[in-house]
DNA sequence: ATGAAAGCGCTAACAA
DNA sequence: TTGTTAGCGCTTTCAT
C-alpha cells in the first residue's frame, strides 16, 4: 500500500477565512500577531479552522509580497570533508536558532559549478550567502552582491570582493608550527602545501616560509612540496616522494589534517616511526586528530566557531539592510581568528 | 569601504520586457524555451535586455504560480557526524545534478526540533523530504505527507509511516560481526549499543543477539551495554566500565564507529593492546576507520550510496506525482542495502 | 509570433 | 475590530 491520499489541494488562507467566517485579511493579521488587535472570539474560530484544515501559510507567497525569503545560501566545497562539516555545524548553530533556513550546495571548488550555484541561489532569492568555497571569484558573486544579496566569506579571503571574511590565522599558525618543530631540533623540514589558489593554503605556505626564515632555515633544508588536492591520498603520495628521496625530511608540516593523515600513512607503510623517524603536524584540528592511534599535532582555529561568527555577521548585515531601507552601511571587515598550536604525539611532544 | 551600491530594485520581468520592447508574456516564453515559437530577432533583443539588466527570474514568483518549488528538504541529526556527512554527500551527488535545491536542517534527534523543522519545510513548500533523523515520528511528518509532500527515510525505518526507507542490513551486518569475532575464538563478547529508539541501533543490537545465539553464546558471556548517545565519549565511558569489571570482555562490538573509537581510547588509556588484549569492531565504516593508526574493523553499508538511492527515489516520487496529476501511485518499499564486514587490524585479522 | 489579462497565496494600506 | 483592494513577479490560456 502506498500513501494513497487523494492529496486534496493544500488549504489556503482563503479556506481558513471561509471556514472561520472572516476575511482573509483577518487571518493574515492573526499570523502577523502583535501588530493588530483581533477579538478573542475571532482568534478562537481562526485557530480552530487552521487546525481542522491543517493549514500552513505559504512562505512562497509571503516571500513574494514581503520581498523577504528568510533563507540564506551556504556554499561549500564538499560535504564529506570534516572541515566543512564543522563549519556548517557552526553555521547551523546560529541559523537553527532563527527562523531562517539554509539552502546548501557544494561546488567541489569548480568555478563553473560555483557560478551555477550562486546563480541558482540568486533566483531563489536568498537574502545572503555564506561562501566557504571560493577559489577563483566568479563574476556571479559580484552580481549577487550588486543585486542586494549580502555575502560573507568563511575560511577564504578575496582580493577583489569587498566583503566580510572570517579566516583563521593561517600565517601565524604555520609560523608557530615551524617554530615548534625547530624547537624540537628539526632542520630538515618539509611542507606539503595544498592548492595555492585556495587562500588558506597559500597563507599556510607563506607562514611556513616566514617561519623558516625566522628559524634560520634556508631552501636547501626547508622544502615545499605542492599537492594538487588536499586529500589523504595526495598527502600520502607527496610524503612518499619526500621520504624516498636522497635526503628525506625529519619533519613534515602538512597543509591540513587530511594531508597529514596521508603523510602518516606513507610513514606507516614504510615502517617509519612517528615521531621517532618523522615528526608530523597538520592544520585545522579536525576531530580525528585527537582520536586514539592518531594523536596528530595540529593547529586549531576553531572551525565551528568560524562558522558561527560568519553566520552571525551575515544575519547582522541582513537585518541592518532592512532596518536601513536597503542601504549597505556596514564596513567590510576581515576577521582573523586566533590559531592555537595543539601539541599531541606526532610532533614529538 | 563597504559594498555601497544604492542597491537598485532587482530587475523584474517587466523591466526586461520594457527594455526589449516586448510584452512580459514574451519574455516569460523566452525562458520556458521549447514550448513556444519566438522570432530570432526578438530573442536577440530579450537576451540583450536580460544581460544589461542582469536579470534573474524569481523562483519565488515562479513557484507561486507553478506550484512547484523545486526544492527538497533534508533533515539530519547533526552535521559534525561523519555518517550524516556521508549521507548528505550522497544526496548532493544526485540533487546537485538536477535543478532542485536542498534545504537542510539538523534536529539533534530532538522530536520537538524535528516537528519545527518539518513544519518550516512545509511552509517553504518543499516538494519532498529526506528524513535521516527520525527517532520518534512526530505527527508533523504525517501531516506533511497528507499535504502532498513526498517523504523518504534514510537509515531509519518507521512502523507507522508508510513511506520508502533505505537502510543498511544492520541485523545481518551485526550477525556477521559476531560470527567473525567468535571465529577468532572470542567467547566473552560485549556490545556497546546505541540509543534503542534509533532503529539502526536497535537492529544492530538485535543482530548481536541473534549472532550470539547462532554462535552458542549466552547472556553470561555475551553482554550488552547501553549508551544514551552514540558518541566517542559515551563509548569510552561504557567500554571503561566493561573493561574495569571483574570479567572483562575480550572483544567489543560497538554500535558504530564513533563509539568504537571511544572503546579504542578506553583501551589505550588502560594500556590494553588492540587486538591482543581486546578486539574491537565498529559499524558504518566511516572514512576514519581506514586511517593510519586506527585500522578499525567495521561494517560497510555504503552510506553515501544510501544517500544517493534515497535521493533518487524521492525525485522519482516527485516526478511521478506531477506526471499523474497529484496522485501517489508508487508502492512504499523498504530497501535493505547489503552490509559488508571490513576486516582490518582491530578485530584481530 | 506576440500580447492582454487572469490569477497563484499572501500582505498592507485604507476604509468602514 | 474587521473587511476591501491593490499588488508582489511570474505563467498560462485565449486572442490577435
Amino acid at each position: 500500500m502506498s500513501n494513497r491520499f487523494p492529496t486534496e489541494r493544500r488549504a489556503t488562507i482563503r479556506d481558513v477565512a471561509a471556514k472561520a467566517g472572516v476575511s482573509i485579511a483577518t487571518v493574515s493579521k492573526y499570523f502577523n500577531k502583535g501588530d493588530y488587535y483581533i477579538a478573542d472570539a475571532t482568534k478562537q474560530r481562526i485557530a480552530e479552522a487552521i487546525l481542522q484544515l491543517d493549514y500552513e501559510p505559504s512562505a512562497t507567497a509571503r516571500g513574494l509580497v514581503s520581498r523577504r525569503s528568510r533563507a540564506i545560501g551556504v556554499v561549500i566545497a564538499s560535504f564529506d570533508n570534516p572541515f566543512y562539516a564543522q563549519l556548517i555545524a557552526g553555521v547551523d548553530d546560529v541559523i537553527g536558532a532563527t527562523d531562517f533556513t539554509m539552502v546548501v550546495a557544494s561546488t567541489a571548488d569548480d568555478p563553473k559549478a560555483q557560478a551555477e550555484v550562486v546563480q541558482s541561489m540568486r533566483q531563489r532569492q536568498v537574502e545572503g550567502m555564506l561562501l566557504a568555497s571560493l577559489t577563483s571569484e566568479s563574476p556571479e558573486v559580484a552580481k549577487a552582491l550588486r543585486s542586494g544579496i549580502d555575502v560573507v566569506l568563511a575560511s577564504r579571503v578575496s582580493a577583489d570582493l569587498n566583503v566580510d571574511a572570517f579566516v583563521g590565522d593561517n600565517v601565524g599558525g604555520a609560523m608557530e608550527v615551524v617554530r615548534h618543530l625547530a624547537g624540537h631540533g628539526h632542520r630538515r623540514i618539509a611542507h606539503v602545501a595544498g592548492p595555492q589558489n585556495v587562500t588558506s593554503f597559500s597563507m599556510r605556505a607563506e607562514g611556513f616560509r616566514r617561519g623558516c626564515d625566522e628559524a634560520g632555515l634556508d631552501a636547501t633544508t626547508a622544502t615545499i612540496s605542492l599537492v594538487s588536492e588536499a586529500s589523504v591520498d595526495a598527502g600520502e603520495a607527496a610524503a612518499g616522494a619526500l621520504l624516498d628521496s636522497a635526503e628525506p625530511p625529519t619533519a613534515i608540516f602538512a597543509a591540513n589534517d587530511r594531508v597529514a593523515l596521508g603523510v602518516l600513512r606513507a610513514a606507516e607503510r614504510r615502517g617509519l616511526g612517528v615521531p621517532g623517524d618523522l615528526a608530523v603536524v597538520g592544520f585545522d584540528n579536525i576531530w580525528v586528530a585527537d582520536m586514539p592511534g592518531v594523536h596528530l599535532s595540529s593547529v586549531d582555529a576553531d572551525t565551528r566557531d568560524t562558522g558561527r561568527q560568519a553566520a552571525r555577521r551575515l544575519l547582522e548585515r541582513i537585518e541592518r539592510r532592512w532596518a536601513d531601507g536597503g542601504a549597505d552601511v556596514l564596513e567590510a571587515e576581515q576577521h582573523t581568528l586566533p590559531a592555537r598550536f595543539i601539541a599531541r604525539h606526532t610532533c614529538g611532544c
